[in-house]
DNA sequence: AATTGTTATGTTATCACATAACATAACAAA
DNA sequence: TTTGTTATGTTATGTGATAACATAACAATT
């Protein structure tokens, strides 16, 4: 993908953002809105410490809890999920679908990639119906290599 | 499950982890088993933490490395799991045929439960051999309410 | 038995990630 | 303009994990 490609991308994502906040009747603070845009800007996963770094440049007075605090609100709104095996934060590609979190993680190249999958979805929903329980979260991450790597050095 | 039973499990658990270990020809050391067994008498997921301020009583120049030495050898021998969403640990139930980490985490008691859904692995293997990613772990965390909290108390 | 290479442990310090607690400011409704 | 609520500022601390280097135990070889 070409830089104005992407830029605009970013662009894009950050405007769905704003229209969905506003829709919902939270509010999309200068603060939270520069979070999204770090992450946005990026495409691997990051750490809410790497977040602060760039987010002191705009706010020079940004602290952790400035950084958590607007994670906590852009995860409420399922504008990024946490990447629990890597403690870090990633921006979400469909926000305007609310989803479980599904990721293939590269551990050669770092990419990330939302696998969205409908029947994963579906299979582990009916495996935890027939055991009664009652889910609020789930949390599906798998580590290993992209095909691009794969293809790159089949080793 | 009553104490005395369930003080057989655990001694038997640690038995059979004696003889894969043996078979593998790697060595369950008395450090590395003395955390297995803090981890297989408790039911629910330990931070490493924990498992120090136990182990101290028996080893008391335990560290946060001797731990997390221990940990490590346990997580590759699939002795244990490792709870991404929790920062925890836990020992499996069946480390005799290894697999991918699957579990359900109740808010509410605190229990975790090993799922271990074929359909689930085979729909995630699917779903992964389709876009080309080469697993080497998978992690699957559901976060809720087990059957017995949502009887208990159905709100 | 002595040598040597390897694996495991001891020890100190530090890094990385996250939140508690409390004060102030901005905002929105009455 | 008062009042309640939400957001931000600030300091300190809690919690989880590892780097780096030294020493000891072990196992294979001579
Ligand atoms: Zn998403
Ligand atoms: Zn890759
Ligand atoms: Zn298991
Ligand atoms: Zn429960």
């Amino acid at each position: 993908m070409k830089p104005s490609t992407c830029q605009k991308n970013c662009q894009n994502a950050l405007r769905v953002a704003d229209q969905l906040c506003q829709g919902r009747g939270v509010r999309l603070t200068p603060q939270r809105r520069q979070v999204l845009e770090i992450l946005c800007d990026h495409h691997k996963p990051m750490g809410a410490y790497d977040i602060l770094d760039l987010l002191k440049s705009e706010l020079p007075a940004a602290k952790p809890p400035t950084v958590y605090r607007a994670l906590e609100f852009l995860l409420e709104q399922g504008l990024v999920h946490r990447l629990e095996s890597l403690n870090a934060y990633v921006s979400c590609i469909h926000p305007e679908h609310p989803h479980a979190s599904q990721f293939l993680i590269c551990r050669d190249c770092g990419e990330v990639r939302e696998l969205e999958s409908r029947s994963v979805d579906r299979t582990l929903d009916s495996a935890l119906k027939a055991c009664g329980f009652a889910a609020d979260s789930q949390v599906i991450e798998v580590t290993g290599r992209c095909l691009r790597c794969t293809e790159r050095d089949p080793s």
